[in-house]
DNA sequence: AGCACGCCGACT
DNA sequence: GTCGGCGTGCTC
């Protein structure tokens, strides 16, 4: 019979501990030890006893046998925060596919950095001659390391212990015992950084709830102590989510317990998180990008501490190790923010699901047009849905218009700006009122084409067309790469060569143009550079300093202009073209974003959406604003194309720098499910190349596994990471693993 | 991180 | 000899 190994992480913050070391697990303890068990183990030579945490457990051993030695004891019933993150970790791992410590990294990005946060300084104690005299007694006992330590201090009497070990070489036994000597003392700074200005809380305003909110509030603690399933309010724009929200926080802090707010990265402003301050005061905290690791690290240690309840965050506030964690809040569920890019490729709002399960917390969503995932559970009775139909103090809905650029085409309109849209502009500048533009997407516009043999452009590592910046240089998006302008086209000769379609820039000087006496701001990516670009910009507008404010998905997400009356979209029907199956849902969800917008005070408020497919259901539904429509459009859709959430679907991404090799990689892969699909039930799609076929000189190839039931692609997933495993042939290709 | 081991000059 | 400090390498 043979043992059973478990790797464990030592609970030690240093680069080189921060890996497994396998040990045995006694017979006797078979029972207790599992993924995310805190256990006492005995460590280096010494065997000293410390602690640490099984992340993985096997049967065969990696290490020389006879060494590896036996786990001492289970710490009992450990709750710590640690040990239940390390269990969401294992649960990250297993559902997304990726190795235990990349899973870790991601729930717990405190251990790599903790040396970073805690700012050691070394500092001189003596006087000046007493140094020196200490100096020469070092140097004329042969005591080199604290000699040099010393003439750096006398140079510098303040230093950073990790600036004196890089500089001096010194070792901390060298410190240890200086500072026993008197010679030095160590100092530990622990400020907490990356605090917004203390916010007075505000007297009370007594929040009044609508009846429909109070309603909602009552159903979702209702739900609570009876299923505690996830919770979905579907609100219209300005139906008052926030204000539910922050009932339903003041009602989890009186239990005693905290919550986290999830909020999508580009709504992360101040004056969104305000009204938090407002209301909850100092307990509140909120993290951003923008802060450094330390910074974020140095919130996350409040928050353990239980010196802040409320965290206000993107995704990765997720993972705030909160004592007593009681409820995850995810605004705007449906956005794609929500999904990590790196590995493992979680996503926040299951992950939220599983670590509400693990600590016994709710999940509330919310969203205007939540995501068809969402939407899907809840017509499954997976989730809980609330509906909040009615906007905040009657405001009402803009009324919207498609105009059909076909039409203006044939008319002899060949401008940007539609002649209704531009009579609707006209209109609010003799009335004194703003307007928005909002351009569909970035990076589809200004491609560089031969209007004589129909060349494009593209980027000589990255499989993308090139984009026009106003300097007349080309870019890439992926990898960066510039260019200068051509004059020619290198496939034909012909100098009819240029940019094609329009960008911001190119609108706003179309807008400037047609109305020379308005004020134009524009806000993408290049002008909202910078901490303060982007809020500087809506700001000025805010203020009413420009008329028009012409701009990407920037603009349309979660702020509020009193004044704007209206909301023209440029190129609706743009994100239509995209490549994957997510795209009515994207377009919908834009549009009435961007509708939402306009007319959110007393004002009325209209909006005008210029599309080329007035027709297409996404954007129907997107005019008459009717989600249950959208979704019913969409979901048959889904079925009959057997794309996710009716389907479960998974891709297999691979990328090598041999096109060959990858191909044939992809191959095995497809005949080796195929020889386990009716195990499973499957369905096997391509390999083909992916949309961007080749970034930075890798080749990139995508493989789809189609699933009608159950959970069993999990399964597969490991089977197939075995597989590859074990064949070398793989070894040059970089494989990933995505759901939906 | 903490510990042992081998190395080196200094002192009894 | 052997003591005390230094530098290196390892920890399942």
């Amino acid at each position: 019979m043979s043992s059973i190994y478990a790797d464990i992480i030592i609970d030690i913050s240093h680069e080189k501990l921060d890996r497994t070391f396998q040990y045995i697990v006694p017979e006797s303890l078979l029972e207790k030890v599992s993924i995310g068990t805190q256990v006492q183990i005995p460590f280096g030579n010494a065997n000293r006893n410390i602690t640490g945490y099984v992340i993985g457990l096997g049967s065969k051993a990696r290490y020389e046998v006879g060494k590896i030695k036996a786990i001492q004891d289970v710490v009992p019933m450990s709750v710590s925060a640690e040990s239940r993150m390390i269990s969401l970790a294992g649960w990250i791992r297993k559902t997304y596919g990726s190795t235990m410590i990349q899973a870790l990294k991601t729930v717990m990005p405190v251990k790599q950095k903790l040396r970073e946060k805690e700012e050691r300084y070394l500092v001189l104690q003596l006087e000046e001659d007493a140094a020196r005299e200490k100096l020469a007694y070092y140097q004329q006992k042969h005591q080199t390391a604290r000699a040099r330590l010393l003439e750096g201090l006398l140079e510098k009497p303040r230093i950073t212990a990790q600036e004196a070990a890089k500089l001096f070489r010194t070792t901390a036994e060298v410190v240890k015992s200086m500072q026993e000597q008197g010679v030095l003392k160590v100092e530990s700074e622990r400020v907490y950084r990356g605090l917004i200005q203390d916010q007075e809380k505000e007297s009370v305003e007594a929040a009044v709830l609508t009846p429909e909110q109070n309603q909602v509030l009552e159903a979702i603690c209702q739900e609570w102590e009876q299923q505690n399933r996830p919770c979905l309010i579907q609100g219209v724009t300005g139906s008052g989510k926030t204000l539910v929200y922050m009932e339903l926080m003041e009602r989890i802090l009186k239990e005693g317990r905290q919550a986290i707010l999830l909020i999508p990265e580009i709504a992360l402003t101040y004056q969104n998180v305000q009204r938090f301050f407002q209301r909850f005061g100092d307990v509140v905290t909120v993290l951003n990008s923008r802060m450094s690791q330390a910074e974020r690290f140095d919130q996350m240690e409040r928050a353990r501490k239980g010196e802040v309840q409320i965290v206000i965050g993107p995704r990765s506030a997720l993972f705030t190790p909160f004592p007593n964690l009681g409820l995850i809040l995810i605004d705007e569920e449906h956005e794609t923010s929500y999904k990590s890019e790196g590995t493992p490729r979680y996503h926040a709002r299951e992950t939220a699901i599983e670590r509400a399960r693990l600590e016994g917390a709710h999940v509330v969503l919310g969203s205007a047009t939540p995501s068809m995932e969402a939407s899907y559970a809840c017509r499954r009775g997976r989730y809980a849905l609330f509906l909040l139909q009615n906007r905040y103090q009657d405001a009402v809905l803009p009324q919207v218009y498609a105009v059909d650029m076909r039409e203006e085409l044939k008319s002899g309109n060949r401008s940007i700006l539609s002649r209704p849209l531009a009579e609707a502009i006209q209109k609010r500048l003799e009335r004194g009122e703003q307007s928005m533009l909002f351009l569909n997407r970035r990076g589809y516009a200004g491609f560089i084409t031969c209007r004589s043999c129909g060349y494009v452009v593209k980027c000589p590592h990255c499989d993308v067309s090139l984009t026009m910046h106003s300097d007349g240089r080309l870019n890439c998006h992926y990898c960066g790469y510039q260019t200068e302008a051509l004059t020619t086209c290198p496939s034909c000769g012909s100098p009819y060569i240029g940019g094609f379609r329009a960008g911001t820039q190119q609108i706003e000087q179309v807008v400037k143009k047609q109305f020379p006496e308005a004020q134009v701001l524009r806000m993408d990516l290049d002008t909202a550079r910078g901490k303060t670009g982007s809020s500087d910009i809506l700001q000025s507008f805010a203020r009413r300093e420009a008329d028009i404010l012409i701009g990407t998905q920037m603009i349309v997400k979660g702020h509020d202009f009193p004044y704007v009356t209206l909301m023209g979209v440029l190129a609706a029907d743009l994100s239509l073209l995209a490549s994957d199956y997510h795209a009515a849902e994207r377009t919908y969800q834009l549009l009435v974003q961007a509708v939402g917008r306009a007319g959110r005070s007393s004002l009325a408020g209209e909006a005008v959406i210029q599309t080329y497919h007035p027709e297409h259901y996404s954007i129907q539904a997107a005019i008459r604003q009717d989600y249950d429509a959208f979704y019913e459009e969409e979901i048959s859709y889904r079925m009959l194309l057997g794309y996710p959430p009716a389907v479960n679907l998974m891709a297999i991404h691979g990328a090598c720098q041999s096109e060959e090799i990858l191909a044939s990689a992809m191959e095995y892969l497809k005949r080796y499910l195929l020889r386990v699909k009716k195990e499973f039930k499957t369905q096997v799609i391509g390999p083909a190349g992916e949309s961007v076929s080749k970034i930075n000189d890798l080749y990139r190839y995508v493989l789809y596994v189609r699933q009608g039931e159950s959970e069993d692609l999990c399964v597969l997933r490991e089977k197939l990471e075995r597989y590859i495993e074990i064949n070398k042939g793989f070894d040059p290709v970089y494989i990933q693993f995505d759901y939906n």
